[in-house]
DNA sequence: CTGAAAGCGCTTACAG
DNA sequence: CTGAAAGCGCTTACAG
């Protein structure tokens, strides 16, 4: 095995000192009027040693890791897998590298989780944040600590977020509904206390209201699938007038499209559909479910944006920033009216 | 900001020395002779002080850090995401963290975050080795770095991997369709020296020469989802008689999916169909769709099994270990027969 | 223009 | 039983 090269080894080799190096290779030579002969000595037998600095012992004295911390419930959720990846990429150019993890909904691994972050001092934070951390969070953000959540927001707790208008987009599907001459919807969705959760409660309701119709809700627990399948399929048995379904999430509407075919219920032919979040199968299922898509892109766009921004100080004082995104409502057969 | 507690800081309140300190947090105590109640003294101080060891500074000094490097073409392929979620859990309860990383079929990439991996000392890789990272990878196996391979093997390099009986099973789907009558069946694959893709062919190959049948084999660029859309309906345009297709991977049946849409295939009716890699639309096709489902838990125990015993050094001259999985048929309507 | 040296926060061989 | 000290591989204030 090849000896791993050091700086000291490049200093000696070229009989200068490790500082004259060292200023050389991180761009510091000019500051510090470094002759154009020795800075190119110095990249020179760089480039032909393959020299790679041990990022341990940078990290440690600098006190910078170069690593993004990045957290959400369940990574595998085409929602969530889908921002990853983007960020992923915009992260890489800028020469940093995201530590993925999911909590899969145990308040206790979400802690653990974040604990772990800390402990390998990941220089930024980017969470949709998993219920029960909102004490967490706070604490990690009065440490000045650069934390961006996104997907939800804890309402007295003044971060950087990127949202979507989950109220807004939520009451536009449920007038869709309505205005193709549906009359008893029903909106399913989780027992949480998850901010965006409720917001698209809320825009149903908005709609129903508006026009004069019955709320129909059915709220699951968050957690078990199996439970849930059993839940949508009783409310819809007792439900019998219910002549469309609102699923606010993309694991609920999987749920959802799961117990219709334990029950052998028909998309459209029996039921209208719409879900919140747009993911491949909908497009595969007969008719194609209609969905609200996120706009994945300009979340992580601004994801980052405001990350890289922070992470570069270069905003120490500005106050923080709330992003809202809109969201767009991709109609499809499975509510194209009765 | 409530300032970090060190080292010293504990062995300053306690008036011991850093060493004494540290032996008992390593759970060296009782190596070292340090008495009871020196130990109870300091866990009890740590304890009330929330005391967390710097893990950079752990690692710079005993180069471990705790860290094992994943490397996937695509970390959002429900295959590759599924091994990761399992391989986390196992690696979290022995305290290691798992580093994902996605190639993105870029060879290019691939290298980057090998180097990426090597940069940040992770103390073992696990991969679906990319294309075109043979050499790379027997470099790395030399340096004694533990390497679990998964998904794909490189035939003429000694390394620990896990597979799953690729020929055989793709032998036994093309058999069970000829079993059903079907007589003309189509091969859809990726051009790609991948050992796993090579051998799920021959497995087909086997099948269709063993009852004297005619190959029907298209190969597609592994790369562009609309190009491989394209060059299946151009295949099936071609190919009248054709009364079944085998997809060799979950993305190509996608794509298969997705071109059939456009054709207006049906799925049995006009055509039988299989997938190799099970995944859940599959089961909201109509009719469901035939697939090879590969044993991800077994895959996850397998590899973490064999990197756990290659990071404790418990067989450092143990030969490496190949280990070979069966799948599993799961055999739904899309292939009910004639 | 360049170098000697401190220090990031640990672990551990060595000495007593 | 316990402690002083070297060292992991860097960065950077300070001195010249």
């Amino acid at each position: 095995m090849k000896k791993k090269v050091l700086l000291k080894d490049i200093a000696n080799q070229l009989n200068m000192s490790i500082t004259t190096v060292s200023f050389v290779i991180n761009g510091k030579a000019k500051e510090n009027n470094i002759s154009d002969a020795s800075i190119k000595r110095v990249l020179d037998l760089v480039a032909e040693l393959d020299y790679q600095p041990n990022s341990l012992a940078q990290s440690l004295r600098t006190g910078k890791t170069k690593i993004i911390g990045f957290l959400v419930d369940d990574i595998s959720e085409p929602f969530f897998s889908g921002i990853a990846r983007l960020i992923d990429e915009k992260a890489s150019e800028k020469g940093y590298k995201i530590l993925f993890s999911s909590s899969r909904n145990s308040t206790q691994k979400a802690i653990e989780l974040l604990q772990i972050f800390r402990d390998r001092h990941v220089d930024g934070y980017i969470m949709a944040l998993p219920e029960g951390l909102e004490e967490e969070i706070k604490k990690l953000v009065q440490t000045d600590a650069p934390v961006v959540l996104f997907d939800r927001y804890v309402p007295d707790l003044k971060t950087d977020y990127v949202i979507i208008d989950n109220q807004g987009s939520t009451e536009k599907a449920t007038q869709h509904l309505i205005d193709n001459g549906y009359k008893n919807i029903a909106f399913v969705t989780i027992d949480t206390e998850q901010q965006q959760m409720i917001d698209r409660l809320s825009g149903y309701e908005l709609a129903i209201k508006n026009n004069k119709l019955n709320p129909l809700i059915l709220k699951i627990p968050y957690q078990n699938s199996l439970d849930s399948i059993k839940k949508v399929s009783e409310f819809l048995s007792t439900e019998k007038e219910c002549d469309a379904v609102i699923f606010a999430a993309n694991y609920i509407c999987m749920d959802g499209l799961r117990a219709f075919r334990q029950m052998g219920i028909n998309i459209f032919d029996d039921l209208a559909v719409v879900s919140f979040d747009d993911f491949e199968l909908l497009e595969f299922c007969n008719p194609p479910v209609t969905a609200i898509a996120q706009p994945l892109e300009a979340i992580a766009e601004n994801i980052m944006k405001i990350m890289l921004s922070k992470l570069n100080g270069t905003n120490k004082n500005t106050s923080s920033r709330q992003i809202v995104l809109p969201a767009i409502l991709n109609i499809r057969g499975s509510s194209r009216g009765k």
